[in-house]
DNA sequence: GCGTCCAGGTCTACC
DNA sequence: GGTAGACCTGGACGC
C-alpha cells in the first residue's frame, strides 16, 4: 500500500533523516545512497506495521506501507505517526524568520533545516535520551537494539518494534541491567515506565503542555535519570528550544569552531546562544552540526 | 588474551 | 549552590 502526504514547502526530508541520530536507531532506519527513512510501529490501535518515506517530489511524502511485515489498514494511524516524526504539523516560519536576521544562519532556511526526527512518543524519545547519557554511541545502539529485539513486537526478520511502557515495566531491574546492558540506568527506565504504566507519569501531554518551558523543564528534570542535557534535548523534540543541552561532543565541536580547541566553560556557550532568545538551543544545535552534511554522518 | 584506564551524564551526599 | 565520588560499559592501550 502506498500513501501520500503533502509537506510544507520548507520541509526537507533528508535534512530531517539527519537532523540528529535517531535515523540509526531502530525501529528507524535508513539505507545508503537514497533518503529514505523506514520504521516499524506499534500503533495505538495496536496494530504493527513496517514502513518506508521517501519525497519524491519537493512538496508531497511517499509512504510504501510493507504488506507483507504488518497490517497495513491503518491508513490514518501511519499518516499520523509520519507527521508527528517528521514536525510536520509545527510551523518554522518563525524560525526562518528570525535565522534571515543573521547572515551565519542564513543557510538554515535555504536548505530547510530545523525539523528534528522524534519518536511517535515521548516515552521513546525518553528512554533513548537515557540510554545516551554518559557512555558511547555505540552502546547507546546496543541499548536500544537489545529493547527492540527483546522486549519490542517482532514483525518479521531483524524487525522489531519500539517496546512499550507496558512491556518496560513488567521486566526486573536484573534483566534491563544484564541483558539490555542498561547498567546503572536500569533503575531509571524500571521507575520511568512504571511510573506511566501506574498513571503518576503524563510524559505524552508535555507535547501538547501551554507551561512555560522552565516549568516544564523542571517537570522533565524531575524524572529520575534524565538530567540537564536530557531534558533540553527532550525539550527540543517537543518543540520547546530554550536549553542548550550541552554535552561532551557539543563542547569539544564549539571549541573546536571558536575557541581554537581551547577548553570552554558552559556558560561561555551559553551567552555566545544567549541572543537568539527562544530558538538558541535550535541554532546552537544546527550551528553545530552544519558540517555534517558537508562531510559524513557520525552516526 | 588479559588487565588497566578512560570517557560519558546523573544522582547523592556532603560542605 | 557547588563539588566529589559512584554508577556501568565499551573501547583503547600496554603487556
Amino acid at each position: 500500500m502506498k500513501l501520500s502526504l503533502s509537506v510544507p514547502a520548507d520541509f526537507n526530508l533528508h535534512r530531517t533523516i539527519y537532523s540528529h541520530g535517531w535515523s540509526s536507531l531502530p525501529p528507524f532506519s535508513t539505507e545508503k545512497n537514497r533518503i529514505l527513512l523506514s520504521r516499524a510501529d506499534e500503533l495505538p490501535s495496536g496494530g504493527v506495521v513496517f514502513y518506508s518515506i521517501s519525497q519524491p517530489k519537493k512538496k508531497l511524502l511517499t509512504i510504501d506501507v510493507d504488506a507483507k511485515k504488518g497490517a497495513a489498514e491503518h491508513r490514518s494511524e501511519i499518516l499520523r505517526q509520519v507527521k508527528s516524526c517528521l514536525r510536520l504539523d509545527e510551523d518554522y516560519s518563525e524560525f526562518y524568520r528570525v535565522s534571515k536576521k543573521y547572515p551565519h544562519f542564513r543557510w538554515t532556511a535555504k536548505t530547510g533545516a530545523g525539523r528534528l526526527l522524534r519518536a511517535p512518543s515521548v516515552f521513546e524519545d525518553a528512554v533513548k535520551m537515557i540510554c545516551t547519557t554518559n557512555c558511547s554511541w555505540a552502546l547507546t545502539k546496543i541499548m536500544v537494539n537489545n529493547l527492540c529485539r527483546k522486549l519490542g513486537k517482532k514483525i518479521a526478520a531483524d524487525i522489531y518494534t519500539f517496546p512499550s511502557p507496558k512491556a518496560v515495566a513488567r521486566v526486573t531491574e536484573a534483566f534491563l541491567r544484564k541483558e539490555i546492558k542498561a547498567g546503572y540506568r536500569a533503575p531509571y527506565l524500571l521507575e520511568l515506565s512504571r511510573r506511566i504504566v501506574n498513571g503518576d507519569l503524563d510524559m505524552e501531554s508535555w507535547r501538547i503542555s501551554t507551561k512555560p518551558t522552565p516549568e516544564l523543564y523542571d517537570e522533565v528534570t524531575g524524572v529520575k535519570g534524565i538530567g540537564p542535557y536530557a531534558a533540553a534535548n527532550i525539550l527540543k523534540l517537543i518543540g520547546r528550544y530554550d536549553y542548550l543541552g550541552i554535552d561532551s561532543w557539543c563542547r569539544k565541536q564549539f571549541s573546536t569552531m571558536y575557541k581554537d580547541g581551547r577548553k570552554v566553560s558552559d556558560r561561555t556557550i551559553e551567552k555566545f546562544y544567549n541572543h537568539y532568545g527562544a530558538w538558541r538551543g535550535l541554532f546552537f544545535w544546527l550551528d553545530l552540526t552544519k558540517h555534517w552534511y558537508e562531510k559524513e554522518y557520525p552516526f
